[in-house]
DNA sequence: CTGAAAGCGCTTACAG
DNA sequence: CTGAAAGCGCTTACAG
C-alpha cells in the first residue's frame, strides 16, 4: 500500500472527467464550480481514496498547515506541572478539530532557542503557541518581529513585549486572588498570610497584588511579615509556611499561590501542630490534581485550562487568517473543599 | 522580514556562480562536487541566509522530514503518568538533535484513530513512535501493514502483531521483577505478596511472571492468596494491599508493580498499623517521581526511560533508512531507598 | 565534476 | 463555470 502510487489530483480529474484546475477548486472551497462538477469530483475523490499532498500545496501557498507548541523553559518544571499536560492536550485536541497537526518544540537552552527560532522563521509552521513562564525570554519578541503569529499562554511581563503587548490568553490571576482572599475574609479570618509565586512571573505578581488589594479594602493592615515568597514547588511552600509561622504564630489563614505549594504548606502546618481549617484556613490556586489529592482537600481557585487552550488555538488561527487579537482574559472561579 | 522573499536555491546559485544542480548537490551531502564549488556554495549560503524549503524537498523525495509521537490511549492516564512526560521529552530531544520535528498526535477514540491512521498513511510523517499500553489496539498493525515505519514503546501483546512481532523498545520487565523479588528474598522475607499491574498489558504479565519465577527458585510455595491485581492507579494499590492483608495478615513483604500503586500500598499498610519496612518491606517499580515523594522513600526498579526514548528514535530512524530492528530490550536496575 | 532539463503535485491568475 | 498553462522550490537522472 505504501509502494503503490498515491492517487494525485490528476487521477481524480481523469476519473471525474474534468480538468485538474476544477478538482483543485473543489478542494479549496468549491467556489466557481458547478454543482454537477463538484459532485463528480467528490465522487471521484471517494473512489480513488485521494488525499491532498500537503507538501505540494504548501509549496504554492507558502503555508505549512501546521502549528508549533513551543515551550521555552530552562527548567523541567513545566513538564512536572499537571497544568502543562492539560494545556498541551487541550491544544492538540483543538487543533485536531481543524485537522492541523501540532509540532511540539522544547527550547530550554539559548542554543535550542536559536535553532528553533530559525526553524520557525524559515516558515515551517504557520504560527506558534508559546508557553514560557519567566521573564527575559527573547523568543516571543523575536518571533513577533519576524512576523510570525504568536500567542502566549499567560500574561507576558512588560519587558517581553518590545513595541506593544504580545497577544496572549490568560486566566485573571489578580481577580482570582481577590476572590480567594475575599472568601477568607468573609469566613472571619483576620491574620491572612500569603505564600507567593516567583515574583519575576506575571502570575506571581498579580496574585500578590490581588491579595493586597482585598486586605486594603477590608481595612486589614498591610504586614510584610505575612508574606513569604515561593517558587511554585512543593518544598518551597513548606519552607515559606514554616517561616511565616515563626514570624506570625497567630496566623489564622494562608493564601498559597499554587496548589502544589499549598500541599507543602499543609505539611508544614501539620508539623507545627496546626489544624486545617480550624486553626489555619488554607486556600490554593490552580485547582490542579494536587488540590484533590491533598488532605484535607484544597479550597482553591480554578484556572480554566481547557478554555485557555481552546482560546489560544482560536486566537492563533484568527491571527494566521489575518484577524489578530491582542489578548483574551478568562475568569477564574472559587472551588470549595475542606481546607478553608 | 516575513514579507521579504526568502532566498531560494536560485539565489544561492547566482551568488556562488554555479548552477542550481550544484547547489543542491552541496546541500545533499556534497558528492560529485569540487571543493572549490562546495566552498563557493557554502559561502553563498551563509551570505544569503538560505534555508532549504522543506516542502519543495519533500515534494520530490516523498519524505516529510518529520516523525509522529502517537499516543493511542483511551484514558488520560498516560498524561498523568510521569513516565510519559519523560518519554515525550526524551524523544523530542533525541529528534531535535537530528533537526527532525516531532508531531504530537493523540488518538484516544476509534474515530480519532481512523483520522490519524489516514493522515499518517497519506505520507505526512516518515515514521511513528507509538505509545499505547493496552492490547487490542489496532493502530500499530494497520500502520505496519501500510508500510509505515513504527516503533512501539514497551513490549507488544502477541495479539497486536499480526504477521510478526512489532518493532519495539522496552525495559526488561521480567528481569526487573526478578531482581526485586530476589532482593526481598535475600533480605530474609518469606511471605512476599504482589500487587500486579493490569494483566492485559505485557508489563503486568511480565512482572508477575518474574515474581513467580523467583519464588519458585527460592523454594517458596506459590500461593495465589498472595497475589492481587491493580490497574497502576494509586487507589488500586491501596485496595489490593488491603485485600492481601485480610487474606494473609502474616505478609512480610510486598512487591508492587508500580511506584504509584506502591504509594497506595504504603497508605493501606499505615492504616493497618504495619510499619515499613520493619513489619512489611515494600518494593515498587518505575523509579518515578512517586518513589522519591513517598514516605518512606521507595526501594524500586528503575526503568531507563531516557535510554528508552533515545533507542526508540534511533531504531525508528534506522527503520526509515531501510535498516529495520525488531526489538531492543534495556536492562533495569534496583534502586534502594528506605521501604525495603 | 557540472549544467540544462524534466518533473514532484498542487494552486491560481488568465482567457474564454 | 472551466480548461490550459505557468510556476512554487527543489532533486535527480542525463549528457557531457
Amino acid at each position: 500500500m505504501n509502494r503503490r502510487r498515491r492517487p494525485t489530483i490528476h487521477d481524480v480529474a481523469r476519473e471525474a472527467g474534468v480538468s485538474r484546475g476544477t478538482v483543485s477548486r473543489v478542494l479549496n472551497g468549491g467556489r466557481y464550480v458547478s454543482p454537477e462538477s463538484a459532485e463528480a469530483v467528490n465522487a471521484a475523490i471517494r473512489r480513488t481514496g485521494y488525499v491532498v499532498n500537503r507538501h505540494a500545496r504548501s509549496l504554492i501557498t507558502g503555508r505549512s498547515g501546521s502549528v508549533a507548541f513551543l515551550l521555552t523553559e530552562p527548567q523541567e518544571k513545566f513538564f512536572e506541572d499537571p497544568n502543562f499536560n492539560v494545556l498541551l492536550r487541550g491544544c492538540t485536541a483543538a487543533l485536531a478539530a481543524h485537522d492541523i497537526p501540532l509540532l511540539l518544540m522544547i527550547a530550554g537552552t539559548r542554543a535550542e532557542q536559536r535553532r528553533i527560532t530559525r526553524y520557525v522563521t524559515a516558515g515551517h509552521v504557520d504560527g506558534v503557541l508559546l508557553v514560557s513562564s519567566h521573564t527575559g525570554d527573547p523568543v516571543a519578541g523575536q518571533l513577533v518581529r519576524a512576523g510570525i503569529p504568536v500567542v502566549l499562554c499567560g500574561k507576558p511581563m512588560d519587558s517581553d513585549g518590545g513595541p506593544g503587548p504580545l497577544p496572549h490568553v490568560a486566566a485573571d490571576d489578580r481577580d482570582g486572588a481577590r476572590e480567594m482572599v475575599r472568601y477568607l475574609v468573609g469566613a472571619g479570618r483576620r491574620r491572612i498570610g500569603m505564600v507567593t509565586g516567583p515574583l519575576d512571573t506575571p502570575g506571581g505578581v498579580e496574585r500578590l497584588a490581588g491579595y493586597r488589594e482585598v486586605l486594603a479594602d477590608a481595612g486589614l493592615a498591610a504586614d510584610e511579615d505575612l508574606v513569604a515568597p515561593g517558587d511554585y514547588s512543593r518544598a518551597s511552600g513548606a519552607a515559606a509556611t514554616q517561616r511565616l509561622l515563626e514570624r506570625r504564630p497567630d496566623l489564622d489563614a494562608l493564601f498559597v499561590a499554587s496548589d502544589l505549594m499549598a500541599r507543602g504548606a499543609l505539611t508544614a502546618l501539620e508539623r507545627a501542630g496546626r489544624r486545617v481549617p480550624d486553626d489555619v484556613a488554607v486556600g490554593g490556586f490552580d485547582d490542579s490534581a494536587a488540590a484533590v489529592e491533598a488532605a484535607p482537600g484544597l479550597t482553591t481557585i480554578r484556572q480554566p485550562w481547557d478554555r485557555v487552550s481552546a482560546e489560544m488555538v482560536r486566537v492563533l488561527l484568527a491571527d494566521i487568517g489575518g484577524e489578530p487579537t491582542s489578548a483574551v482574559i478568562l475568569p477564574t472561579s472559587l472551588v470549595r473543599r475542606e481546607s478553608a
